[in-house]
DNA sequence: CTAAATAGTGAATTGTGAATCACTAATCCA
DNA sequence: TGGATTAGTGATTCACAATTCACTATTTAG
């Protein structure tokens, strides 16, 4: 049966979210254009009316992810100007957005991203750069404002949220979600919270 | 040119080496029988000789990761009696480790865990959660001796711990080597100690 | 020293997945 | 309405990697 005629523009955006679904389902590693046309609805040579090749569609999916996780930091910086807040609230939506799209880590910690092109590399280094800074820029503001200690090095600290999510979605997948990301992420917030913030001694009672 | 005939035993030990090795240059996903056959020196059917099949090398690779990554806990557990100690030995242990020995993370993150047999993906879990398990140890000694805060939830805590290491290896990865991870290590683990160790109050202050 | 056994070899088989192409059907627009 | 453009199709090509196999060279034991 013939598929309807899509426009490109629609069609690129099903295929990428194609493809993004079945990484999440099944890996990068497994992804084929067979796969995608499939989930599509199409016949895999009409994908190439819309990408070059399959690197082009991955690197559709790697600019859709690049979109969400800097999306989600821009929300959170409107949301309130409390830097300890915004950190917490960022937090929330990353991991939520990790349970429910299970392609990131699998696109960010696939090994493809070795084997690829190099500029594959770069994008998925670019991706967590610019995370990694939003968050930096988060830490030095919760510093000039005295709630975050004035030795915590922003660009460690960064890393160290980001240890807050990466192992616990590493963990998540690997063990069939036995770990409940949202859930194991608001147990470790108040270490974390500990790590940085600027208590002066005695407020902490709850 | 004939290769020389060498031992089942050693073969095997020297085909999974060869793997590991391969692994750390150009991860999981690019890594072939071929590939693994003319690094011993020897033709890819006599590979099999040696093992049934590739998934039974890989297998052999992740007994060695297991052997090396618990052999680290162990060796620091007869190093020093004191946890706190314990946990900063292992840590600056497996983050030297791990940059010696990149294939590690390839292996741990590689979504062909995923992709592979469900048995491998197991076998991975088991590293996991044999590592993490062996941290929750240290951990509750700690709490027993008073050294560690005792609201402290050791599962999150290693999973925390984990977390110093982790994104350090996968930044490290994909920017070829931008962030010094031993030296990161040493940034996070101040941090990290103030995450869980019981100072009373006013013993640090700078 | 010789015959099992053990390990190594190259050719052939098989499977898979990406990409190309000539062709067809739908849509656009003048 | 009718030609041009756009998107979809199926057959096919190509490359590559995992195995298998009949055969050969080398050890090792009796």
């Amino acid at each position: 049966m013939r598929a309807k005629k899509v426009k490109t523009e629609l069609r690129r955006e099903q295929i990428i979210q194609a493809a993004l679904d079945l990484i999440g389902i099944q890996g990068i590693q497994a992804l084929s254009i067979v796969g995608i046309a499939e989930r599509v609805g199409i016949v895999p040579s009409a994908l190439y009316r819309h990408f070059k090749n399959k690197e082009e569609v991955l690197d559709g999916v790697l600019m859709l992810i690049k979109k969400r996780v800097l999306g989600n930091i821009a929300h959170v910086k409107k949301k309130t100007s409390d830097p300890l807040e915004q950190l917490q609230c960022l937090l929330i939506r990353q991991t939520r957005m990790l349970s429910e799209n299970r392609a990131i880590p699998h696109v960010v910690f696939s090994d493809g991203v070795y084997t690829g092109p190099p500029d594959r590399k770069a994008k998925v280094a670019e991706i967590m750069a610019a995370f990694l800074a939003g968050i930096q820029d988060i830490i030095t503001e919760g510093q000039q404002m005295g709630t975050i200690r004035g030795d915590v090095i922003p660009f460690a600290a960064s890393v160290m949220f980001l240890g807050m999510i990466m192992p616990a979605a590493v963990i998540s997948n690997v063990s069939e979600g036995i770990v409940d990301i949202p859930a194991h992420a608001e147990t470790v917030w108040p270490m974390f919270l500990r790590c940085i913030s600027n208590e002066k001694k005695d407020q902490d009672h709850n």
